[in-house]
DNA sequence: TTAATAAATCGTAATATTGCAATATTATAT
DNA sequence: ATATAATATTGCAATATTACGATTTATTAA
């Protein structure tokens, strides 16, 4: 089928499965982590130093400021983008509170 | 095309986004919190409970396997499911890494 | 207004994912 | 050995993702 079931779940689990996805690639990680290195991006920097055509870097920037990630607002004749702070926390506070709820060292199997 | 140019990035930005997809299924998501709560989790109780088919739920607890997220031993004829100790620290540390890594709360743009 | 630049969108091809029925495998009990 | 139970695998259809060339849109400069 290709389409996930998501009436199954609640509305916590497919939102944090929806954040995830838009993290879950190689591109867009390195997307994010230059702007946490440099604060903000510039679609055409991305596209010299990510080495994948223009069209491509637009869709990945596209597919991270539809969850709200990223923002981006017209600067000139480019775009700034930047991390969306309250994203941002929700992320950082949604997926402690997942991981963080691990507690046993010991495996049970 | 459909293939990611994984020779583009570094093996650790390919490995985040490796662990970020095996979780990011709302499914997945489900199975995770369900191990997190009672330790363990048998393939069985999971179809009862998700609502999805057991080839599916199978599925889905294999590729949380071949990432190395969850581990798998035989239990007479069921088979007992829990977290990878090891995989579960490398993916808090390499997360937290990533998230903690943003500081300014002032958005720039 | 026109040209130049940057980014978005469209269209499309290749591949991946999701979900399930049917079947196969594995382990226990009789 | 056979039957039963639990899980895994296979095969397939529907849909999604990734990537990019070509084109369009939007903004600035001349």
């Amino acid at each position: 089928m290709g389409l996930t079931k998501t009436e199954m779940f609640t509305s916590e689990q497919n939102q944090l499965a929806q954040l995830l996805k838009a993290m879950a690639h190689p591109a867009r990680i390195a997307i994010l982590q230059r702007i946490l290195v440099f604060n903000t991006c510039i679609c055409g920097d991305l596209v010299e130093e990510l080495g994948l055509a223009q069209a491509t870097i637009s869709q990945h920037l596209r597919e991270l400021k539809s969850v709200g990630i990223i923002q981006g607002t017209i600067e000139g004749v480019s775009v700034c983008y930047c991390i969306n702070p309250e994203t941002w926390k929700l992320l950082e506070a949604q997926i402690g509170a997942f991981l963080g709820s691990y507690k046993l060292e010991a495996s049970c199997c």
